[in-house]
DNA sequence: CTTAGCACTCAGGTGCGAAGAGTGCTAAAC
DNA sequence: GTTTAGCACTCTTCGCACCTGAGTGCTAAG
């Protein structure tokens, strides 16, 4: 069943207002837009229809109406003109991103802030690698009587080190030969390949320096865990407590509480086959506590076997035209600043905790 | 003015009922209490007294009391009854911390949930280097072709790597002797010993690896600009809503806000020169979003230079007495944690990104 | 097909009175 | 001198009735 267009015009003008006003919208606020042509009547008989066909609703009988799940997901995605960001926008948005962020947890915290700013929402971000992780190549180094650092390297050119202490002295050639048999055996091994068998091996090789691989091993199967860990950062959360639909304290705590969790945990995971800009309107959300807030999201591009995700959180009236722009053009952003070949910004190298 | 005994016990009594309650103290409910043997007019004669003392306040004229700052003030200092652990609690504490904990950046984000599940509360944790910086020891790495570790050697057992790519091939030569200059003349300098002429010396006696130099010297300086770096770790905001005190929403607002931007930034720094639990009451805040909010902080101790803050934010009516018990064991548990000798958790190397 | 007109519905604000909690003060009791 | 009973007074809170206004659906005329 196709709209007419007339119809189409009135569904997208009572979306528009509502999403300015957040009150349902009566049929005589529609006749006093620009370019509408027709009588209250007129679009009190369409709005009846539109309701009928569930992409409007009435609070009660006596309000105007409000735009529906259906009636958002249509806006969505046929009805909302495009937001063209003004210069202004584009340069505030660049000009935030163009510091320099050396380590990933501190860049992902880093986003969500600026996100958040920018739509005025509470935001997410998360960083995650998708590659398969396996150690590359074993290094030990030497460092001062009974320091030995080892590092190891991985896919991507990530490197990753520990520092070693040693009661005993090992000579030059103990750790050669470590070294060595370290590459041969365990090299190009995912997780799952790390044996009881290989690593008995290992340690029988392994000479004098035997007593050092449990503690080599156990630290390269640690880190190829960490692979694949997700970094995440929320902001901006009291941002929902400026919108009217959370002046209700009990949502607005069941909504924040679900983004403190869940959202931590489950969002970005959605993203993962996902491709472009992601619209989740309120009811659509499978978890309960969310089923009137909306989502947006985005992918990115960080390079590196990194993938970055953003995305916002906000009542199913949100201006979706504006936010979907802001943050696509953020991602692109992102996505330009930490692939730009010249000066790569988080790969290769960077601070380490120890 | 010394209080009497009686005016105290009063006191402490109009306290923990107003702390259970949130609802103004009236003369009757505080003579309900067991051994509470005076009639309400006595009672009354001491809130009276109290009031005009400053320890308490009327809402308005025909309402019960409820403490004032003053009051909480005292009774956090002297009047409030200690609040013993139970065994229970202990155990979950020790339990919920007891996972290893590899990066520092994941274990404040952790540390915080567990406080704030714990309190009830928001909770802030952060962690922060002491020590002055310098670099001990430099140490360069062939790793296949083209490929250079840095390795950086700071004080307390901290390393820090960063890859090098590089379009020519240097010789084993090249290196040692740039490892040995740069341990010459850049170990042991802080940041601010980072001059030019400093830089430009060791440029000229670097020879063929000289091209190396800028990279090297530019990464050690953002490495130790980087160990005055603090991590902070909010959790728990929307635990403030289920609170009486926050059915505001504009309130709740401001006070969540202040914690996501200030807390994040100021708070810890608080600590700096305080030892033990500190308790600001409300007023006592300087910032005016936080004057009718009390925070409850704690230090701890991490090793290896790193010095840890735990706190939660809460209204001035909040659970002293369960709040400071409950914080100090969980820093008592994580220093213990953290220190303990035998298994070195978060010292000597760890978990880089790169 | 569109529009003017009208009766109807219902949420939200306003005003008022009753109820209830708590106080301060006075005078009697211990 | 201290404690307590009693009472008048104050002030908030709650429920209730009422009114207003926005918006609707329907009908009949253009």
């Amino acid at each position: 069943m196709e709209l007419s267009e007339r119809k189409k015009k009135v569904l997208r003008s009572v979306v528009d207002l509502y999403i300015r006003t957040a009150e349902p919208v009566g049929s005589k606020a529609i006749t006093e837009l620009p370019d509408m042509k027709y009588s209250s009547a007129t679009i009190r008989n369409e709005m009846a229809e539109l309701t009928a066909m569930g992409y409007l609703e009435q609070p009660h009988t006596s309000a105007g109406r409000i735009p529906s799940a259906a009636g958002y997901r249509l806006y969505v995605d046929e009805l909302m003109m495009d937001y063209r960001l003004s210069i202004d926008e584009t340069r505030s948005i660049n000009t935030a991103i163009e510091e320099k962020m050396q380590r990933v947890d501190k860049m992902v915290e880093k986003v969500a802030r600026l996100v958040s700013q920018a739509t005025n929402l509470p935001a997410i971000s998360a960083a995650s690698r998708s590659a398969s992780a396996f150690i590359q190549h074993f290094e030990l180094v030497q460092a001062g009587p009974g320091n030995i650092i080892l590092v190891l390297m991985l896919p991507n050119d990530q490197v990753v080190n520990k520092l070693i202490k040693l009661p005993v002295n090992l000579g030059e050639t103990d750790l050669k030969l470590l070294s060595a048999v370290l590459n041969a055996s365990m090299t190009e091994i995912p997780l799952e390949g790390f044996t009881a068998e290989l690593m008995e091996k290992v340690m029988r090789s392994a000479g004098a320096a035997a007593s050092l691989v449990p503690v080599i091993l156990d630290f390269a199967q640690e880190t190829l865990k960490n692979q694949g860990d997700t970094n995440v950062a929320v902001a901006g959360q009291s941002r929902l407590l400026g919108l009217p639909e959370y002046r209700d304290v009990d949502k607005a705590q069941r909504v924040m509480a679900s983004i403190d969790e869940d959202a931590l945990a489950n969002l970005p995971a959605v993203m993962q086959n996902a491709n472009g800009t992601k619209v989740i309107v309120g009811p659509e959300n499978v978890a309960d506590e969310l089923k009137d807030t909306s989502v947006v999201m985005t992918k990115f591009d960080i390079g590196d076997g990194l993938q970055g995700v953003i995305g916002v959180v906000g009542p199913t009236r949100m201006d979706y035209a504006k936010v979907t722009a802001r943050l696509s053009y953020f991602a692109e952003s992102l996505s330009k600043m930490f692939t730009k070949p010249e000066t790569p910004q988080l790969p290769e190298g960077e601070q380490t905790e120890s």
